[in-house]
DNA sequence: CCTGCTATCTTGGCGTTGTCAAGATAACCG
DNA sequence: CGGTTATCTTGACAACGCCAAGATAGCAGG
């Protein structure tokens, strides 16, 4: 009755049509990413690893870079997917809903750093697929909405200022997502509330690094 | 004539000893880093690019990653030099110096993507190297201190707070380098002033990514 | 001047990789 | 049942990283 079934009965593979092969080599694939590293990412490695010949996988990706754009792919659509549960965990209000998905980005981050790399180096993949600018598309989407809830709760009407809020907050959760996964600073769990020792501080910052003229009230303190 | 000169004259290569081969290599192979691609860099096409044989390189580097890691160090010095480069120009005051150093951050990678990326990409270096481990140190010394300076211009005096507020300058800046440079938002430059338009929103939302109490004093308007 | 000595660079080769071309096999459809 | 297509295999080629051996150049000491 083998013939008929789409996917193999258990790990036994079947000479010739695998069934599933393309997912087959995208989970071994991003499972050899994490472990062995980008760069020793190979066509012929996962092939074997999935135990199909070494020129299999170019028939379903045509080149080792459409390979790393299905795995960017994949992971893009994880990547929104852990930024919306993240947010179905917390209180449906704009605020906790913002600081949950910047957890869920760096959660993913560090849980999938070499795809997360892979993923946002864009020379390596090829942004002309159309599958990978819908999942891209679809992260950048879900980012954008948190962002702009935020910044209408804050009272931002102008759609030019709230593309600019967007951009901040998207630059922060990035830039400490990569910082965190090459190991140059410690997840921020590990810092959880010093910041309310000075809030002052804190708060004008941003004001000061993004040409806003600092509150007058208290100028020198 | 010849023998006794360590430089060659003008570009002429003579037969063995090239005189400053190491960094001839290093030349070449940053130009076909920003070039080429961070991932079609060879040492057989470094080495042919300056005209030796395939396996001179391996004398100097050892390896393609002990290249990388020779590629990585000189990138850090002449970050840390953009930064220092970017300070002086500024007036000696410390909002100003950090964010003319944080221009100095989003120019170099703007100018560099492909060394920025390859510096700051930790699996393919090797950070038991003390020259890469000393060139990095420079650069996260330049940045501690305009952030340091700034944090203690704001009043900050707690330490860890300071650490703190020095990762925050860091995650927005290396953040917003990332995505500009892989064409995810349009650079800085490009989006001035308009947040004078609405200064509470921006300087409240570091408060609010960063588990600060917002200010009671204007909570509604 | 001549003789080791060492660093530097070349030559040759091995195993692996991406990619292409051609063939074999299985599924599907009329 | 026969033809067509998608799927996978086999074989080959060039380029690559890396290693071992050899050749050359500069240098020091007699």
């Amino acid at each position: 009755m083998g013939p008929s079934a789409s996917a193999p009965a258990s790990g036994v593979r079947q000479a010739y049509h695998h069934g599933d092969l393309r997912n087959a080599l995208i989970d071994a694939a991003l499972a050899m990413l994490e472990v062995e590293g980008a760069d020793h990412l190979s066509l012929r490695a996962v092939a074997s690893s999935v135990g199909v010949s070494h020129a299999a996988p170019a028939h379903h990706f045509g080149s080792l870079r459409g390979l790393r754009t299905a795995l960017a792919t994949v992971g893009f659509t994880r990547f929104a997917a852990t930024m919306r549960a993240a947010r179905a965990k917390a209180p449906d209000e704009p605020i906790a809903q913002l600081r949950a998905a910047r957890d869920g980005y760096l959660s993913f981050a560090t849980g999938s750093p070499a795809l997360f790399r892979l993923m946002f180096t864009s020379p390596e993949l090829d942004w002309n697929d159309a599958a990978l600018c819908a999942a891209a598309g679809g992260a950048r989407q879900e980012l954008s909405d948190y962002s702009a809830a935020a910044a209408r709760h804050l009272g931002l009407t102008d759609p030019h200022a709230i593309m600019r809020l967007e951009h901040l907050i998207w630059a922060e959760a990035h830039g400490e997502a990569h910082l965190v996964i090459d190991g140059r600073i410690p997840p921020s769990s590990a810092l959880p509330e010093i910041d309310k020792a000075s809030p002052l501080a804190v708060v004008d910052l941003a004001a000061l690094i993004y040409a806003v003229p600092a509150r007058t009230e208290g100028d020198g303190a």
